[in-house]
RNA sequence: GGGCGUAUAGCUCAGUUGGUUAGAGCGCGUCGCUGAUAACGACGAGGUCCCAAGUUCGAAUCUUGGUACGCCCA
């Protein structure tokens, strides 16, 4: 016996039983040891960060991490789940701040940065066990007591590692990075804090004349005494000025200020703007084109470093690459760009190769005041020139980067600016601004440039700036702050082309965001001046400002004189809780110092900095085992991945830091670590740490807008777990749309998850399990198969009791075996490719042809009395099979109710089968239990039967209305003998007596001949319409005439004749008026709607049945109840129906006797059948 | 301002290499079934495939330009 279903299924409740079940019996951990020794699918886990609750969005991830590893276990690999948390970073220390009320780190400091980051460090596990909790309820197996952690010591280690080898490799190196700076609280902001400061302020805007210097290219050009025309609104940077950008391909005007007598040059199409707003006329003498004015001098407007710097000049490598030695390294040296930086850079410009050339073969340069060329120069306002001061504006900055790799690395231009930190000018600036706020000296400057004549213009400008959240009278500046970055750009094209080789899905992220982004690669600014992160590993020596990076914290405490460890011993006694992870962090290891190796009593002091947490997910793939301090054969076995996933939003986060990371340290021949895929033929070691990645859409609230706490615009994911189940979460992240459209939050659709797949299934399922019982069908009995361990696969039940091998079966049943086989195939190729909605799909209609076509067709066979029948047993075989099957079919999907199906199904044989179904391996597809025709027909039987329902509902004819006989059309005739022999079924589901197969069908329908695009297109080209509107308005029954004796049409068409085949011709079918019929593309199916008296009362009696029904129903009949029916009614018609088919409604409704009187003691019901009121009475005996 | 994406039925979403009746579920309407039954099924109505131009014999699909929305960056 299987375990009755209950009639109204609690899938939460179920759930819950089998979440029970799986951790008592450690499912999971036996999943894994069963496929001990199996190739591996590498899965890693993107680590989130448990210091907020987690919400639906992840829930999506979560679950889409969960399918493919649990899929790919059934399919035979081992694949370990290792758990990970990403633990450093400014938001936990935002939420700290927040907690303990404070903002700046001059407040983090007066609280003691040793408290603040032991906060830090338990505010991390806040919400812990929320995450741990929905990890689980949402079926999601995944070692997290195994998890890695960003900040324990392994990990820190491991990091440090990496950033040793980045170190020594002189991938690691100290530059200048512009940030959003509040000066006054001296500290920068995030983009976040920047981004809600922003408010709309009116700023000077000036037109300041940059006089060109008269060297000979100037003479030539007939430029002598001209002045670049550049346009500011922050006048304050005027003095830093460094460079003046053109755009290559602006047109630049030579214009006449005939008021002044004096030559400016500014963009061409700008020149009526501006001398509209100086009211003057300006007299275009000659236009130039932008690249021609790259290379020219100017003065600037102030002589901050002019004097001392003008004639400096660099060296531009004449050799197309270069080698230099690293200070303090030995060996080969490193490879830097030389001619091959300035071809690159000015093909970036798209100059013409005549500008380019000469600037390519240029020798010596001078390091500022020249006019540069770049793409970011508009002429939408201003003048088409712009100041730059790198030391102000990160894309000015960026120039003075380009700028820089142009020249020998021995000299190169530097950042030049006279603002120190607190925002006040520095000595060299002009003395009337020294020691003054920049932006109270505009006014001054501005002043001073008229008093100079260098001003041509000045307005008022409105625009959005940026001020400081938190003190909003305080404006911020781009500032330049001192910064490590990693030389990532020098691997773009291996990050590149490891790209390439990564199966992204959606495809488009590829060669699109990721890519894309990947091509405008700049070095990563690695440094954060915060308190909560891994420290940067650098020591520096206090005497010569040497660096080395260490590896390991036991390597330092082995450091000669080392010093400072005691400040952690006291730490650690005061506080013994406190967890050994934190002896690597500030401020325990910024006391640790040690005998300079560089220079005899100098000291090795710790750099300030801790790093991005975003390199600390993205040393994921080697950190996670502390590689390569320990844990070298996890990692080399786990590495890479096959397979992540993640939202978009990680495009630029996870996605990024980990393919840069993976490319610096493993991408070149150099890399000791070898991964795998290096193994093969061709040596290239890519695509790694990742083989195939599904980005996943960001998940909306249920308005459209982005989920949030406070808009309430979503559930909690405990609430839909508790209301709705996690099947029905998984289901509708699955089935509904694919991974990466952003889907809205709909609590409707997930509930529609129930109805539309898990009830129909759990139907099926509960369907068979409360006939079987009836039955007795007991497949323990008759099974053979006695080996432990059975997963019930067909074979298994090969010459079992009652068991059929399904070629003896009937038709429906080899249809539904065939049907289930296709779909296996379908979903495992589906699955392979990663696309789990199309999987979903067909899982989809395999459950629904079962359910309604294979149970709806069978039921007949389910009732019969014989329980020994070979058909009925047949049915009940086929069906458990069916069953048994989807249940680890959709086990990667639906874990829980496939595993209550598996239980109750196979559990019959207790403990000679797996106990749960994600033990079992994947359906395999077997070929030879696939039918196509039979498929083919199939489906076009059921399109008759939906014709001939459609039919009968235009002509108003219900079903219960038995009529004489339909005659079905066919285009298209090769299974039109097969249907003939199913007359029977079509007869039962249509309720009709008779089906005809026309032969003379032109009495109901007209041919209607069409082209077959895909094929004749081609061949006709421009004549196709010609084509179409002759087969249109030919006789469509000749031509199929024609076709069948002669296998081929010709027609004469616009003078040409062309022949037609079988293939190129597709007919189909148009219903005449007058008859109450339906048509498909190549069916049409006819009613006969002429009812005689007999057919009426038939109809009757099915009536009269219904209501019968209905009383019993109502009376909470068991199916096995027999009863007495009395029938009161004036109708003589409806009492010779009854009479007629006495029979029938006797044995549909178990009645023992049809009396035409009322029954005493019973209580009729009324109702109106044949037009007449009849009173009806139901006796249970 | 730049990059990427999205726009298809009232709603949520599919739509293969361009091929001529554009699909599903929900909702709505009509009906059916009544031994899966507080379920279930069938049928139907509902579309300017965002707009415009182009390529093509043929465009939801390709190209260009717009519009709206979203994300990322500035």
């Amino acid at each position: 016996m299987f375990r009755s279903v209950p009639a109204n299924a609690n899938f939460p409740q179920l759930e819950e039983e089998i979440l029970a079940f799986w951790k008592e019996h450690k499912i999971y951990e036996q999943s894994l040891v069963r496929r001990a020794g199996s190739d591996k699918f590498v899965f890693y886990e993107g680590p989130p960060t448990a210091n907020g609750m987690p919400h639906p969005g992840h829930c999506l991830t979560r679950a889409m991490k969960d399918l493919f590893p649990r899929y790919k276990t059934m399919r035979g690999y081992l694949c370990e789940r290792k758990g990970g948390w990403d633990t450093h970073g400014l938001p936990v220390e935002v939420e700290v701040c927040k907690e303990l009320g404070i903002h700046s780190k001059d407040e983090i400091e007066a609280y003691g940065i040793e408290p603040f980051i032991q906060k830090c460090q338990q505010s991390v596990w806040r919400y812990m066990q929320e995450w741990e909790r929905l990890t689980e309820r949402l079926g999601f197996w995944i070692h997290l007591d195994e998890a890695y952690v960003t900040y324990h010591q392994s990990y820190v280690e491991s990091v440090w590692w990496s950033l040793k080898n980045l170190f020594d490799r002189d991938l690691l190196y100290q530059g200048h990075k512009i940030v959003w700076w509040w000066a006054q609280g001296g500290t920068a902001l995030s983009a976040g804090e920047v981004g809600q400061g922003y408010r709309e302020v009116a700023d000077p805007s000036v037109y300041v004349k940059f006089p060109l210097v008269s060297d000979d290219r100037v003479k030539s050009l007939g430029l002598e005494g001209a002045s670049l025309l550049v346009w500011t609104t922050t006048p304050w940077t005027l003095p830093s000025n460094q460079f003046a950008a053109v755009h290559p391909h602006v047109k630049y005007a030579v214009v006449r200020d005939t008021e002044e007598d004096q030559k400016l040059i500014l963009a061409e199409s700008l020149v009526e703007q501006v001398s509209a707003k100086v009211k003057r006329d300006l007299h275009v003498e000659e236009v130039i084109s932008g690249e021609e004015l790259i290379g020219m001098r100017y003065l600037p407007p102030f002589d901050c470093f002019y004097s001392a710097h003008a004639d400096e000049q660099g060296a531009l490598p004449e050799e197309d690459t270069y080698t230099i030695q690293v200070p303090g390294h030995a060996g080969p040296g490193i490879t830097v760009a030389g001619k091959d930086a300035r071809r690159r850079h000015y093909k970036k410009l798209n100059l013409s190769a005549e500008v380019a050339e000469k600037l390519v073969e240029k020798t010596s340069d001078y390091l500022a005041w020249r006019v540069v060329g770049a793409d970011f120069v508009t002429v939408e306002t201003g003048t088409g020139v712009v100041h730059q001061a790198p030391a102000f504006g990160e894309v000015d900055y960026e120039v003075l980067s380009d700028e820089r790799v142009l020249f020998h690395i021995d000299k190169q231009p530097e950042l030049m600016h006279c603002v120190a930190p607190n925002g006040c000018f520095t000595r060299e600036a002009p003395d009337y601004c020294v020691g003054r706020w920049v932006k109270d000296c505009d006014r001054d400057i501005i002043r001073d440039l008229k008093s100079r004549g260098a001003l041509y213009h000045q307005e008022q400008y409105l625009h959005d700036y940026p001020f400081c959240w938190r003190a909003d009278e305080d404006p911020l500046i781009q500032y330049p702050r001192r910064s490590w970055f990693i030389r990532t750009t020098q691997f773009k094209d291996r990050m590149l082309e490891n790209n390439s080789k990564i199966n992204w899905l959606p495809e488009h992220i590829k060669d699109g965001r990721f890519g894309n982004f990947l091509e405008a690669n700049v070095d990563w600014a690695l440094s954060r001046e915060r308190y909560w992160g891994t420290p940067l590993p650098i020591w520096v020596c206090d005497k010569t400002g040497q660096k080395e990076a260490v590896a390991q914290y036991e390597e330092l405490l082995e450091k000669p004189g080392v010093q400072g460890t005691e400040v952690w011993a006291e730490a650690k006694k005061l506080n013994p809780e406190l967890p050994d992870d934190l002896r690597v962090h500030k401020p325990y290891i910024d006391a640790i110092t040690y005998d300079s190796p560089f220079e005899t009593g100098g000291r090795m002091i710790r750099v300030t900095e801790v790093i991005d947490c975003w390199y600390d997910s993205g040393a994921m793939p080697f950190a996670q085992w502390g590689y390569p301090h320990q844990g070298r054969e996890e990692f080399e076995s786990q590495f890479p991945a096959d397979f992540i996933s993640e939202a978009l939003d990680q495009t630029r986060g996870w996605f990024y830091s980990q393919l840069a990371i993976s490319t610096l340290l493993f991408g070149d021949e150099k890399s000791e670590v070898r991964s795998q895929e290096s193994e093969k033929e061709d040596g290239v070691a890519f695509p790694h740490p990742y083989r195939n990645c599904i980005v996943l859409g960001l998940m909306l609230g249920e308005d459209g807008q982005k989920m949030s706490k406070s808009k309430r615009n979503y559930r909690e994911p405990n609430e839909i777990f508790d209301k709705y189940g996690c099947d029905a979460l998984r289901w509708y992240f699955f089935a509904n749309q694919s991974p990466w459209t952003s889907i809205r939050y709909s609590e409707p659709a997930i509930k529609d998850s129930i109805p539309e797949f898990l009830l129909r299934l759990w139907n099926v399922y509960s369907f068979f399990v409360i006939y079987g019982n009836i039955d007795g069908f007991e497949p323990n009995v008759a099974a053979s198969f006695r080996e432990a361990n059975a997963q019930l696969g067909p074979a298994d039940f090969d010459g079992s009791n009652g068991h059929r091998p399904p070629r003896e079966r009937g038709e429906l049943d080899r249809w539904v075996l065939s049907e289930l086989n296709r779909t296996i195939a379908a979903v495992i190729e589906r699955m392979d490719a990663y696309d789990n909605y199309g999987a979903c799909q067909k899982v989809n209609e395999f459950v629904d042809g079962l359910s309604n076509w294979y149970v709806r067709r069978s039921r007949d066979r389910f009732w019969a009395n014989d329980k020994a029948s070979p058909e009925k047993l047949d049915a009940y075989w086929t069906l458990y099979e069916c069953l048994l099957t989807t249940s680890k079919l959709v086990a990667p999907f639906v874990p829980f109710i496939s595993e209550t199906l598996w239980q109750n199904l196979a559990g019959v044989f207790g403990d000679s089968t797996l106990e749960s179904v994600h033990l079992c391996d994947y359906p395999e597809a077997d070929p030879k239990a696939i039918d196509e025709t039979l498929s083919e027909r199939m489906r076009l039987l059921r399109e008759i039967a939906s014709l001939g329902r459609s039919a009968r509902m235009n002509a108003k004819l219900k079903v219960r209305q038995p009529l004489a006989k339909v005659e079905v059309i066919l285009a298209e005739t090769t299974h039109q003998k097969w249907l003939e022999e199913h007359e029977e079924l079509l007869c039962d589901e249509l309720n009709v007596k008779k089906i005809e197969y026309t032969k003379d069908a032109e009495t109901y329908i007209d041919y209607l001949v069409q082209p077959n695009f895909k094929r004749v297109g081609p061949r006709v080209g421009k004549l196709m319409p010609a084509v179409k509107k002759a087969l249109t308005a030919a006789d469509g029954g000749e031509l199929l005439k024609q076709l069948n004796t002669n296998g081929k049409v010709v027609l004469e068409i616009d003078g040409q004749s062309i022949e037609f085949d079988n293939e190129d011709l597709q007919v189909r079918l148009q219903a005449k008026e007058g008859w109450a019929a339906a048509q498909g593309p190549t069916t049409v199916v006819v009613l006969s709607t002429e009812l005689t008296d007999e057919l009426i009362r038939e109809g009757y009696a099915r009536d009269i049945n219904r209501q019968i029904q209905d009383r019993r129903k109502q009376l909470d009949c068991e199916f096995t109840d027999r009863i007495e029916v009395g029938i009161v009614t004036d109708s003589d018609e409806l009492r010779k129906a009854i009479e007629e088919n006495a029979d029938y409604i006797k044995g549909e409704t178990l009645a023992d006797s049809i009396l035409f009187e009322a029954l005493k003691g019973v209580e009729p019901v009324e109702c109106e059948v044949a037009g007449v009121t009849v009173k009806i009475y139901v006796r249970v005996k």
